[in-house]
Parts: structure tokens; sequence; C-alpha cells
DNA sequence: GTGTCATATATCGAACTGATATAGTCAATA
DNA sequence: TATTGACTATATCAGTTCGATATATGACAC
């Protein structure tokens, strides 16, 4: 999906500036499965001015350049939701590099192999943390995109937290009960090839 | 993790074509954790073997461009084992239009969602199948990079592969458990709307 | 006082992708 | 028998994307 249709994803939820619009990619709601960053956003939304998607509404500001405040037109709107129901969507893309270095992991000292998977637990698990909607402290909380009027969390996103929180579980629950398997079978692997 | 680098992994398992590389990226061992298009792949061998880090062999070909075999000089292997040791590996990064479009639910006809859901276990289905190390069907059989001399999946390979269908066991689960509720859900909710 | 983070706008060089070009062989289907 | 699609090979290019950078403050921790 392109940057300009998840950017009229992220006004769906009401005005947002582009730093906000950043940070929902980056920190908040969509972080766990969309990537846009500040390079292509910024040019996204001059594009959309452009085409009648969005307009925007400016405030001055000392010492900073001037905020602009985004929001869909009718026409942006309708086109989102065209863009939706008309397009078949693109295959999941899934990049680690931690499990492309695993798969390396017998011309690695162990100890770097160890750290690795430590590593991406804890990143696992901080994303579980991160995607609960019953966090206190995640950026997404009562009035974010993916909440109806009544700060309850529509339907849809609840589902996608749910089955993003299973994956991390699955993830963090395979590493405590494999680890330790794959550390032995590579102490063996090493002794025999010597 | 950048092209160059991807290709050296590739060329740790042996010797092989560009078009192979661009196989074992898209169809292969490393499709379900990085990517690397033809686009890209191409450019990489050739500023790799710029740098001394591959050499090829050319078999002429009749009615087709000359068969391009590259393998890992000293300096490549020493070059990549150098690059997983030393660099910090980048945060995993994760797209999946058929998320993003779920947590929009609301706004879409239920027989879509239902449809997306579907489509989404179907892919994490075959994925499943075709990550099983012991899968007749797969494209990484008894040749593959992932395996060592007798044919024996290395630990490490086995490791990821093990993970990642721990993932696709979770997300089949999760949709088998929650499909209904979020459409039972929905309904609801677009009751309460009209 | 210094460093980091947050808040704001935006641009640009480098990297990457998907499509395209070329041109056959092989298998499945109508 | 003809057509279509997949596979095997090399490579390039236009368009898209990203991370760094620019600018400049305020708030906070050390």
């Amino acid at each position: 999906m392109d940057v300009r249709t998840l950017c009229l994803g992220a006004l769906m939820g009401g005005e947002a500036t582009g730093y906000e619009i950043r940070k929902m990619f980056e920190d908040g709601p969509f972080s766990h499965f969309q990537i846009a960053s500040l390079g292509s956003i910024y040019p996204a939304l001059t594009k959309l001015t452009q085409d009648g998607l969005v307009t925007f509404v400016e405030h001055e500001q000392e010492n900073r350049p001037d905020k602009k405040i985004y929001r869909l037109t009718s026409d942006g709107r309708q086109k989102f939701i065209r863009t939706l129901l008309q397009n078949r969507p693109a295959e999941d893309r899934y990049r680690s590099d931690i499990l492309f270095t695993l798969t390396f992991a017998e011309e690695l000292p162990i100890e770097l192999t160890e750290a690795l998977i430590d590593e991406f637990a804890v990143r696992y698990e901080t994303m579980n943390n991160l995607i609960d909607p019953n966090n206190p402290d995640k950026e997404d909380c009562a009035s974010g995109p993916g909440r109806d009027d009544d700060g309850n969390i529509k339907p849809g996103c609840k589902f996608v937290a749910g089955l993003g929180q299973a994956m991390c579980d699955a993830t963090v629950k395979f590493i405590k009960d494999n680890k330790q398997d794959l550390i032995k079978d590579l102490k063996a692997f090493k002794s025999k090839k010597s």
C-alpha cells in the first residue's frame, strides 16, 4: 500500500499534523503492521492536497514552522474506502535481520547467538506490552484513531491488536521452549566440525 | 540489512546464479524474513564483484545470456561474518495491507471483512506448509543452503523455521477462535450507528 | 551547562522495487 | 495443434521510499 493511501487511512480517525501522522506509524496504532517515514509522508500530504483529497488549516507558531492541520475531504474519504474495497491486498512483507542472522548461527559465537535470541524475545515482549489495548502507558489511548466516541476500542482494532499479541506470545513462548535445545545442538554441531 | 549483505549471505551456502539468489529470497529459504528483488540483486552482485567480495564463472548458453555462477571470495566470507558480528541488527519491519485494512473494518462490508480474514488465514497456513522442513514439496530441500552435508537441517535454520511455524500456528488459531466474535461485534457496532 | 527528547516544517541522496526487455524450453489446456 | 503460463537466464530503469539532514525552540534529566 502506497504512502498516500496510508496517510488517507491515518486521517480517517480525524484531523492531524504531518508530525502526528508520522507518530501513528512510527510509535502509534499502525506501527506494528505498516511503515511510513517522514521522507514520504510530507510529499504524500502535498500530493493529496493538490489532488483535493485532503485540506489543511495553518496555525501560526512562534519560533517554529506554522502548524498545518490536515483533514480528509469528502473525496478523500471516498477514495480511501474505494481503494480498500477494490484492491486485492498485497502479500504481507516481513524483514528480520535477527532471524536472517540466526540462519548462520553455526558460523557465529554461541554467546552472540544467545544475545540475539534474548534481544529478539525482549523486542517481542515490549511489542506485546505496546499493543495491549488496556496498557495505560501506550501512546494510542482514549482519543486514538482506534477508539469510538466512548473511548472503547473498535472491534476491528481489537481484533488486530489481539492477533498481534497472539503472535508475540507465540514468539516469546517458542523462544522460552526452544532456546536451550538450539544452544545444545549448536555445541554438538561445532564439536562435530572440529 | 542492505542487499549486498543479503547476497553475501545467500552465497554462504555455495555458488549460485543471480536468478537462483532471487529465488532464495522470493520463494526459498529466506523468503519469510528477508526481501531482495532482481532490481537490486544484479547491481549488488556487480558491486560485490568490483569490491572483490565475490567472483563468477561464465558458462556459454545458446539462446540465452551466458550463465554467471557466483561464489564468495575469502574476503567476501570474512566481510559477511564481520558484518553479522559487528552490526546491531535493525528492528524487524512488518507490513500487512490486510491488518491495516481490518483496522477500518467498521467502514467496510462485513462480507469483505470475512473474506480478508479468510485470505489472511489461508496465506499463513500456506506459509506454515512452506516453512515445514519435513515438507517434500518445499523448494528448499536436501541441497538447500540451510542443510549440512548429510542433508540434515542446520540447528539455526531449524530454530528459525520452528519459530516461523509457531507464529503461523498462533495466527491461524487466533483467527479460528476470534473471527466469529469480531463479526458479531461488527454487526452490533453497525446497528448502534444506525 | 550539556545532552536528549519532543514538537514542527520540509528536502535530498541513496537504496530499493516492480516492470520491462530479450528469448528460448516445457507442460497444461482448449 | 495453438495458446498460455511457468521457468530459466541476463540486465536496466522510472518511480517510490527512507534515513539523514536542516532549522529552531522548550522541557527535562544528569
